[in-house]
DNA sequence: TTGGCTGCAAAGATTTTGCAAATGG
DNA sequence: CCATTTGCAAAATCTTTGCAGCCAA
């Protein structure tokens, strides 16, 4: 249940951020990354009655408890995506917007060594790979 | 000479251009990655009077000819950087900012290997690592 | 000369904040 | 109850655009 998760960060249990949570857990594979924006629009859809700066306080605050993840793909703005825990970095189609993740052990021990290297302590890192979709392609070919 | 870029980029040669692209050249390893705010300020530092929306849309121009990338590290705004031709990852350091450059073989096959597993055509990726360098852990440990 | 370029101010887009009213524990 | 949270509107950022005058070619 979301509300635990919601409890555990210190948070009360609002019917904002149970909606919020709910929709970022349910998305499925293909459109689970959301910007601000897209979360609110999808809420006002579903008829709730609940603000954008709501959306905006609610998504920063998952993302200090580290319940969503945020990312900086191209296009300044920020993009959200449940954190199921298990690390992974994107590749997105820049045609069609899709996004795809995968994880990858060489390149993950290759960027602490790198950062051994140079004396740094690792905190974090974001890969996103940028590409054309077969779909995309394929599209391209026969209009 | 950054002249002959300017043209070669089908732009007329002005003064704010040519300033522009020297500031972005000669930019020492240490702070060689610049907001449009950041080139701005440095200007108008050196008595330029060159407005903020034509660093804007010099910059724009630049990366649309292929003379500076631009990069969306953490933070929303956007930073630049002369574009050396030889590719290169960044690790950041999230106390001090300070940004260095490497590059990596192995990161580089593998996320190639990756794109064609997914069927993607490759066009472009980022990779940042995000860490705490050694001169602000020394730092912390004494104030 | 003339089409591109610039500076300024104004508009856009995204995100944050102040505040009074609503609400969870 | 009462500290948190919310919705709204206003403000803050960062970036783009419209326009009249300026300038490189």
């Amino acid at each position: 249940m979301e509300t635990q998760d919601i409890r555990n960060a210190g948070l009360k249990v609002t019917l904002p951020r149970i909606k919020i949570l709910e929709m970022l857990e349910e998305q499925s594979d293909q459109d689970r990354h959301l910007s601000a924006e897209d979360v609110y629009k999808r809420l006002i859809q579903q008829g709730e009655e609940i603000g954008l700066a709501t959306v905006y306080r609610v998504l920063t605050q998952f993302e200090a408890a580290g319940l969503v993840k945020r990312h900086h793909f191209e296009g300044g703005n920020s993009i959200f995506e449940f954190n199921r825990g298990e690390h992974h970095d994107h590749i997105v189609c820049v045609k069609c917007g899709r996004v795809e993740e995968f994880s990858d052990e060489v390149i993950e021990s290759r960027q602490k060594e790198i950062a051994k290297n140079l004396d740094f302590s690792l905190t974090d890192h974001s890969l996103c790979l940028y590409g054309i979709c077969a779909h995309c392609r394929t599209a391209a070919t026969q209009p």
